[in-house]
Formats: C-alpha cells, structure tokens, sequence
DNA sequence: GATGAATGAGGTTTCATTCAT
DNA sequence: TATGAATGAAACCTCATTCAT
C-alpha cells in the first residue's frame, strides 16, 4: 500500500517499536512517549512521525505482539503431536508473557480499542491457532466443543491468572486453566 | 484506628467511592480526579480529603471489591451443596465482573501495586474462598490439588477471558476455564 | 447563565484578560499562552481554567475589545454635535487602535473566525453605533445611503490604513478614509 | 547578484512562491512550510533551498504581491481618462484581494516586519503608483493633498474594510473609502 | 539539486494536588 | 468540613530547520 520506507526509516520504525514495546511492559501503558524516544535512541519527532499519536504507537505494539503469537503457532504446527503441537503453544505464550508482562497489560490498558485492532491480525492469528485446534480436536486432544476463538480467549485468561497468582503457584494455575480445554478422557 | 467520621463525612466517604467505581470501570483509570468528584456530587476538594492521593483512592476502589468477593464467598456457604457453592461463587462474580467491566480493568491497571493492597483484604478474601474450597475438596467436586490462592488466580483469569472473547463465545469460554478447576470424572 | 464567579475568580479572569490585550498587541496573536500566564502573574493552568482554549482567550479578547467600543460609542452620545459625535469617536478610536495596535491584529490574526464571535456583542456595537449614525445623518452630516455596518467597516479599513501609513501621512490618510463617510455638501 | 537559476531550479522556486501564495491566503500565515511543500509538488528540502526561512518564504510573497500590484499600476496607466485609470486600479485590487483573502492575510501576519521587506518594491509600487496620481490629480479626478504614500496606504485600508463587511455592504463600504481620495467637486 | 526522515525546542493542554474562601 | 479556583509539572503533539541519502 504506502510506498515502502526507506532503508533509515524502516530501521528507525522497527527500533521505536521495540522500545515501546518494552517501556511500557515495564512502567505500564502510562508511560511517557518521551521514554519510548529515548529508549529508542531517537528523538520524539521520529516516534510522531511514525506513530501519529500514542494510542496509534499502543495499536501498533499490541499488532505486533499477536503478529509474533501467529507466528508462533505456525511454527508449533511443525510439532508432531497434535496434542503436545497446541498445548506446548499455548505453555510458551503464556510463560513469555508473565514473564515479559506485556501482553496482559496491553490488552487490559485502558482506551486500547481491542477489537478496532483486530481489523488484520485477528484473521492471521485465528487461522494460524485454527490450524492447531483442528488438527488436536481429531486427535482427540482438545474438547470437541470449543473453536479458536475460545482457546485464545482461554489462553488470554490463563496469562492473567499467570500473572496474579504468587511465583510458587503459577505454574499450577497455569495448569488447571488450560487443563480446561483438554478432552475429557 | 481512625476516629469514627461524622455522618455526612462517612455518607460522602461512600459515594465517592462508588462513584469512583463507576468513573474508573467506564472510562479506565486514566480518568481524571474531577470526573469521580462530577459524578459524586462533591467538590474535588472532598475526594482529596476523604482519599489523599489518586493512587490511595485505585487502592480504596479495588479493597473494596475485594471486601465484597470476600462477603459473596461467605454468603456462598449457605448453598448446602458444596460444588455448587463454590461454582456457583465463581460463575456469579465472572458474570458479573464482565458486565461491569471493571474488576479487571481495575486489577489490570498500571501502577497499582496489587500486592501491597491485598494487607488486610487477602487474609479476609482467602479465608472466606478457603471455607468453600476445602468443602468442595471433601465433597470431591474440587481438584484436590489446588487451595484458595490457585482458585483466586482462575478467578481472575476467567474474568479476562471472559473479557476478551467474543459475546457469542463468553460462556463457552468462561465455563472452559472454570472446568479445569473441577476433579477429573 | 453561568453562576457569579467567586470574587477572587472573577478578578483573575480580569488580569488575564488584561494580560492577554497587553500581549497579544504587543507581540502578536502568535505569543505564548505562557506569557499571558506570566504577565497576568498567574499559573498557565488559570488561563486555562477560564479559556479552555488559546483561540477561546482569542475571542474573548475581540469581545472585549468590541464591548470597549460599543462603550465609547455611547459615551459619544452625550457630545451636542451630532456629527462631531460620530466622527468624534471614530476618530478616536482609530487613535487608540493605531497606537495600542491590538485592534488591527486581533481582527486580521488568522484563524479567529470573526463572524462567530459576533454572536452577543455584535448587536450592541451595531447597536450604539446605529444612534449616533441617525443622529448624524438626520443632521446632514453623514452620507444618507450609509447604516451602522458600513461605518463599522470603515471604522476597520481606516484603523487599518493607520497602521499601514508612515508616520507622517497617517494623519491626513485617516482623514482621508472618514471624509468618504461625511455628506457631500 | 546572485547567479542564474538552472532551469529546473527556477521553475521550482516559481511552483513554491505561487503554492506559498494560495496555501497562506487559504489557511494564514501559521500553515506549517510542509503544506506549502505538498500543494507546490516538492520536497521540504526544495522550499528551504530556495527561501532559507519561512520568514524569506513569507517576505517573498509579500515581495511577489507587491510587485503585482506595481505591475497593474503601471498596466493601468493605458487607460487614457485620468481618474478612472486610478480609481479603476483601485477597484481592481480591493475586489481581487477580497476574494483571494491574501493580501489583507499577508500584510497584517504577526512576525512580518513590514517595512524591511519593502526595500526595493516600495520604490517600483509608490513609482507606478504616483504616475497615477500625478495624472489624475491634474485632471482634478483626486484630492490635491494626497500623493502616492496616502493612496496605498488608503488602499490597505480599503482592502481590509472589504473584507470586514458583510456580503451586502461590501461594494459600498468601498465606495465609500474610495472616495475619500475624490476631489471635492 | 532534490528529497524526506530526523531532530528537539517549544506550544497547547491536562490533571493531581494544594489552599484560600 | 466542603468547595472549587489556582498551581505548575509534565504530557502530547507540531513544526522550522538540518542533513544523510
């Protein structure tokens, strides 16, 4: 669509991201757009200019982060067991963001219209996590009665509870919530 | 510990804080002081005297929710039957978190240290949720491994979930989670 | 309208108003919000208070500025001589104008859009305008094909004109622009 | 002085002094130097090339205007009856300034230090101007106390009447500041 | 010469907090 | 005690200007 950027440019729009991207993981979406500029080694211009206001910058975070859960469940789909393929995804994701701290809060921040974001990753992210629920209900692995869009909400649900529950009972909590989606036996 | 208030000061004590429960559900916790005080029908001064800092007043509004799961867990244990006592907590709060979108949006928002909240209210939800857990461990409706902080923690992961997904997959979802929580066959 | 401002308010709003005539003439519409704040000896946030934005202090400053007129006008009243009443106050004005060089610049100052701020005011300098415009003319001493509305218009171009003339013209340049208002004899 | 454009260069510098023309009269002086960059089909870079401040840029329409004007003075004095070539000259420029809303705009923005700018264009407009004004003034079309200084000046003014008055009074209104400059019969 | 990305000072505006009324 | 006006730090954002491509 828009004409590809220039090489300094694409650079300097990846390297704002990744500063936003950790900035506000640690101080919250509150946080300054100044400190995303400085974390990024850029002057706060260059953040405007690429993002032409904060929430756009927040869209963009939160874009980018499902693009990379997408990625990730394409990646899983190499797993042979259909069973270990989508619940070793959906254990990674949720240990990656406890322990970044991100995804819950991007989500959750206030004024971030999460649905408005969708418009293009969402069908990229439930394709990718369909392939993995398809391939897992016939294995009989997954209980027959819950789609993609329930495992990504489940899988929103168990990085909360993640992120709630003290260090010595995560991993159980972790645990029981997607031991929800598992076919009973 | 503090001197009893006079009645008009405990009368207005409350509406704020409702009033801040309302505020902060609707709009996030970005929203500002004066809107709280607006909808409260008092100066701002008022907020600021009953609540000295925005922080101490997110604080109140979250102890406060806390305070009334506690008294809804307790109010469970008149169910006779031990599961549906304690599901029946859990579904009632999820449901109504959703609706009032609030509970997570209050828990999620950044800056509030949660943990330093929970001083007195944890011991006080905990053991209320612990009375209904051990019940429905004996009762064998409860997975036998997991106590009051790991019911806790699914809690509010269900909430989010619930959040996240899509109206038409809500239930679905909600009761995937919880499901996890409950003893095999 | 709006309840009476308490009295320390009111004078506030006063200095800033006062402040922002001094400035704005001084160094044209595009000086700082800040040095109004500064010059009226108050915090930029009680400018804002009272003009929630720069093009509403604008505003009300033209306000002002016609209100001052309409005042003069009919102060200009008691003068006898119908037309050294009328011409009279234009020519006083135009001398206040030039030398305060604030009345040029705030109607000319870009983006303030006159026709709406008329609203109210508009009304009340037509209106003693309008007085001292029958007198006149009843009197021979005003074109009989002019109204209100034109000497108002007149009343700008040859402020303007002032402004434009050097020095030395300015006198006869001005009396130039109000003859083409007099009755030809 | 300075050396011979190239080509391309000089087309340039025209296509941004004329978008510089139609961007400030539409939206004032205030338009960010990019918008003149985007009507004028170049890079920002272009503009700065040529005008090395946006004060240059701003000079040189006044300049460019200027000289216009000069140019229709001296194009006017074809006309062989003596006062309809001056008052006709007049006419011409309040109705063309008026409806391209630049002139008064340009003249009266804040920041512009008028006379500078006038150095060498002052002598051709007030030089075309007075040939004019020598013409009529012995044809007894003018007023003997007024040279070419009082006529631009009277110009101005009119300029800004025009555009203060309403639709409807506009054509007199100028009427009426026009003439002023007559000769009393 | 032309381009447009980068810069960062500075402008407008918001909002938590204080304090005179 | 309650009020809401005042405060000013700090947030967001713009834009004149520079400079690598």
């Amino acid at each position: 669509m828009s004409k590809p950027l220039r090489a300094d440019a694409r650079r300097n729009r990846e390297r704002v991201l990744e500063a936003a991207q950790d900035v506000f993981a640690a101080e919250g979406v509150g946080a300054p757009t100044e400190a995303v500029a400085r974390r990024a080694g850029v002057g706060i211009g260059t953040v405007f200019r690429h993002f032409p206001t904060k929430e756009a910058l927040l869209e963009a975070v939160l874009v980018e982060r499902l693009r990379g859960l997408a990625e990730h469940a394409r990646a899983a789909y190499a797993e042979p067991d259909a069973g270990a393929a989508l619940f070793g995804f959906l254990e990674h994701v949720v240990a990656q963001s406890a322990a970044k701290n991100a995804f819950a809060d991007a989500l959750a921040g206030a004024g971030v219209d999460v649905s408005s974001v969708f418009g293009e990753v969402r069908a990229e992210l439930l394709g990718a996590v369909e392939a993995l629920v398809l391939r897992a209900r016939d294995a009989g692995a997954l209980r027959p009665d819950v789609g993609p869009v329930e495992v990504v909400a489940v899988l929103v649900g168990a990085s909360h509870a993640a992120r709630w529950a003290p260090e010595a009972a995560r991993a159980r909590t972790v645990a029981v919530v997607l031991d929800g989606l598992r076919a009973k036996r």
